[in-house]
DNA sequence: AATGAATGAGGTTTCATTCAT
DNA sequence: TATGAATGAAACCTCATTCAT
């Protein structure tokens, strides 16, 4: 049948783009799903309907499909941090833009938090190789600075932050709970996955950064003892 | 030591009990550094010195290794948390001594960090199926929340905590600039495991926790939208 | 044949169906000669002069290669048997043949005997997981069934005969003296190989089943003791 | 608790008639169920229930072991197939009985069957270098002889009846339906373990043997086509 | 007589990768 | 660009056997 023209390569899809696109898709899932050590060629292939040949054509090796996979999100979770954005807002309004764009995008995209956990395990060395990503994080702790200078500045935020820890912090509270989910879910005996109980600790992480960002550091306050974190509140 | 007369044959051990623990000690390290799938039998049975049917007569298969290295490494950190001591002491003091164990045990067990990171990239299916685990984690909440309790009476913590929420932030702020150092460190250009920066974040870490639980909270502040975490300060 | 040119390399085939055919050529040599469970797909590749990992491609397995094998000679046999052409034959003809066929294809077919008996070892499990095998003998019992009936009503054979009694003695008759032929040649001091006991054992199975079929039933004659069998006939 | 003796060697049998039984016993079993090949000394001694080093000590191998199995139950059937008392009965009564004990016997042991098969794939080569059991088997020729003899002295048995093919028949007859009886099970839709259809086989059996042996042989017989077996007995 | 500990060779299977077209 | 066939190295695991007591 339909071999009017060429009956010579048989349902070839002879589009580069689609193919090198299906790849990286079925790659995404096997990494995701394996790990790097884990994951398996041959599923890819089988999985993106080509040929496992045109995996290497593409990409040279497994781990050149891994970085690739590994790239692609990074710069997702850049794109949607839209840090820039967020400069002009009101530095709290734009701060907690900042936590919840972290903590929302972390949720919404579980291969992320699983490739970042999984490129860890092989201490990042793919990442460090990789030519693209690592200029993605330039402005985050721009960003991060000029808020909180705004934020100082008006006397809303306190004084002592250190930027690093700050995002740290922010990334940290919203990526434990969802990178040890399954650890975590089974020793609390709790659904961490749920619904209602992402919600509330979404809650959760934007008041506590938000609650130290905005609360007397103790080097400000006139406690006697700095060891000992007093409420300040009401008085 | 013992060895005075002669070290004839260093080879054969003859004793079960050590056997056993030499094979653990290797494969922890196996483990740890290329994960489950990328641990190789051959090397832990080389590393260990011994014959590498004992790995499988001893642990059945290279899971059944991995499972008890998972075990002992989860009841360590247990031990090392000692929640039950810490329900006597004042809540504030409690709870720092919680925090700064935590963080503390995080950062001398180094093992522990990307032990906890494998094993949920395995969805924690191993760790599910051990016998002796779950049972360490039976008191833990419960200290969380005899201390809060304590704590909420005096008047010294807001009222409104989650238990689970407050262990995983406490964890989460540990875990995270751990866990994921190797990215972070490069994307960041920090060295995030520098000793000085470990000090610091430790103090930011324990400010971040007692500062959120010392925070009125902002159902009970009177605020008028409760969504905007109000700054405190300057009063 | 087309090699007129250059014979360079002769190794790999790059045929499919040829390197199939290959591996089960060695596998049947493989497992009639050692068993199932003695059987090595390391020797297996080594005689086909495939590689190894060829085996599990089109194979899946060791016990998928032993199916196939398995597969390949009760096809055969049951295409010898050529049961159907059979069934038109003048009965005495028609069985004597079946006879004759039965025991003509175990004697030239020693493998089909030995991975008989290596099936039943294992409890024919492999073979009830043939998807191909069952059918093949599903016109058997009717060709027997037609000739008895033939035979009888031509008061050629006795009328009393089970057709799942006569298969069984017709192959069991052919099938013992090759199946054990080791056990017995030594047991008994002759070489049960040898062509011309064959010949004769081949002459005494055809006399026995039709002897036992044009004989009158012990049930017909008027037997005083039915439980000796007596030549009565000719009453 | 019973220790008053000697606390030294707990729970030893010090019995070795008794460890040589536990572990033929449990080796039969072992064999029987998977083949030599497929049979593991680690489960003889696990059933067996004696250290896996005794087996080494008493059987010298894995091999050993097999044999001991094979010569017992050797022994066994020709202590039942009691040929030496057949030889003074009426020769129709001594030949119905030969048939019967041998059937029955291996109804009854179907260890037997399964060993001989064993066996037989591998050659018979173990049974070869056993001393005990060549001799047992010494006699049984004889008896057929002696029986076949007196038959046709008296007329009721053919003439020209060789003894081994006699005897291969008469043990084929019962054996190959026995050894076979998973596949043929499945591929003719019976179950020919059947209680019943082990009952019809046996009268069948006796009947087919008893009417070969009292049957006209067709040299014997003027029959105008020789191919023909006819009942011309009686004229 | 009997044991528990340990071994080495080899078994089946897997997997990233390359060849030839 | 794309393919189906094939490979070699190494993975996990098994098993008969021996060592030291």
């Amino acid at each position: 049948m339909e071999l009017s023209v060429a009956a010579s390569t048989p349902k070839i899809t002879r589009n580069p783009q689609a193919s090198r696109a299906k790849i990286l898709d079925a790659a995404r899932i096997e990494f995701v799903t394996h790990g790097l050590s884990g994951g398996r060629v041959d599923r890819i292939a089988e999985q993106s309907g080509v040929n496992k040949n045109l995996i290497y054509h593409y990409f040279g090796s497994k781990d050149g499909v891994y970085l690739a996979v590994l790239e692609r999100i990074y710069a997702d979770l850049r794109s949607h941090q839209q840090d820039q954005d967020l400069r002009a807002l009101p530095p709290v309004e734009g701060m907690k833009r900042l936590v919840s764009n972290t903590f929302d995008h972390f949720v919404a995209t579980p291969d992320l938090i699983r490739l970042m956990s999984i490129e860890n395990i092989h201490y990042g060395e793919h990442l460090k190789s990789s030519k693209t990503t690592k200029s993605l994080y330039g402005g985050l702790l721009d960003t991060i600075r000029i808020l909180l200078k705004r934020g100082q500045d008006g006397r809303v935020f306190r004084a002592d932050v250190d930027p690093v820890d700050l995002y740290l912090s922010i990334s940290g509270l919203a990526y434990f709970f969802l990178s040890n989910q399954h650890t975590l879910s089974w020793l609390l005996d709790r659904d961490l996955a749920a619904r209602r109980r992402v919600q509330k600790r979404r809650q959760h992480v934007v008041e506590m950064v938000l609650g130290y960002l905005t609360h007397t550091s103790p080097d400000e306050a006139e406690s006697a003892d700095p060891k000992l974190i007093k409420p300040e509140v009401g008085t």
